[in-house]
DNA sequence: TCTTTTTTATCACGGCCGTGATACATTGGA
DNA sequence: TCCAATGTATCACGGCCGTGATAAAAAAGA
């Protein structure tokens, strides 16, 4: 069978599990069970816990990033739409980073973990600073893209408000990952909306 | 000698051991040989590791809590000051929130990893959904507060708003403790001031 | 002083973990 | 067909864990 799909099985599995009991209950013996391998299985296509936990977490930087440039290009050229409208288009963009349905919900939850775990795991910090700057590189150009076709106020820092849109987005997701009852997906989009509306001009 | 300083110091150690190491480090050994204790002395002030944890984290919120509102007195009443100036205090109390130096920091730190093992552990889900209401709770009073007093732009939903700032802090403190070359105090200190600001009447 | 309570210190058990080693099964090409 | 490569399945070891049981030491009160 090809190799690739298996290990996208396994890493399918450990997603599972991270998203259920968390990261640190994805040990090798729970991730073989949910993926229903034997755990020699698994060790046959990694080498070990901390490589499989560093192909995961690249797999899931992976389809993320895949999903928002393939956003991006949807969305073409911004110029033809009104103002408001571009504003929406962003807003839409940007949600592919929060959890507004059961599969973001379930990748956000799992990324959390794999971030908050990069804190004390050398074999993670690198695709996690990789990720803040991602992230911060969209963010700006999206904010820089706005400005340029006149959707934004005139005489914004684009970097501080980058930083701000970075931790408007980050804390929804911690928050709605943490207490779903508190923050809906409806909160979180309105939200955002708000967010950038305040950035419109007069 | 004092039982109650017995387990501060046992509860300062796993806080210590936690920012450090990450939560998941914090077993009952570990945070013995952290505080120089026997685990024989650890477990007779602590009935078990569950106990440990419930008891760390409500000392936190109820630490992190008692400067809080030991902050909002200390303010008193805003609206002797100009608009502007009730804002910049408001920053002030926000920022108890943030890592801002490394007390601050660590705290912050170990809160993070709390309330994202609360998300796997019933032990700890009550602290959690009670700090998250605290939160929202004190953000909301500050802003009615700052309306009240003509500080902010009328017409503002105030629960929407309350969500958006606790977003903001909760994405600053994730990034600055994750990313402390990334997003440093002073990035925080900008981004809240900035945030308050577009609050602002015309 | 003697006694009771509190505190400190160990030992041992079972559980889960990652991992090395090894054997067995299956597959696919010469 | 035979053989090599690939994949599957177990066993065993040592490590760290929480915890129950127990004992020794220290402190406190009579």
């Amino acid at each position: 069978m090809d190799p690739e799909a298996r290990r996208r099985h396994v890493v399918d599995a450990l997603f599972r599990v991270a998203a259920r009991d968390g990261l640190q209950r994805a040990s090798l013996r729970n991730v073989a069970d949910e993926a229903q391998l034997n755990i020699g299985s698994v060790r046959h296509y990694f080498a070990g816990q901390q490589e499989l936990m560093n192909f995961a977490m690249r797999s899931m930087l992976d389809r993320l990033a895949g999903r928002l440039t393939a956003r991006v290009e949807e969305a073409g050229d911004l110029s033809r739409h009104p103002h408001a409208e571009q504003r929406r288009i962003a807003a839409g963009l940007l949600g592919e980073l929060l959890p507004l349905d059961d599969r973001r919900r379930a990748e956000v939850t799992v990324f959390i973990d794999f971030v908050t775990a990069a804190r004390t795991n050398p074999a993670l910090a690198g695709l996690s600073r990789e990720a803040a700057h991602g992230e911060r590189d969209l963010l700006r150009r999206v904010l820089i893209r706005l400005a340029a076709n006149g959707a934004l106020r005139p005489g914004l820092d684009h970097d501080l408000e980058a930083e701000r849109l970075a931790a408007l987005l980050d804390g929804l997701s911690l928050s709605a990952v943490l207490h779903p009852d508190l923050v809906t997906p409806d909160t979180c989009a309105r939200a955002v909306t708000a967010h950038l509306e305040a950035l419109a001009p007069d």
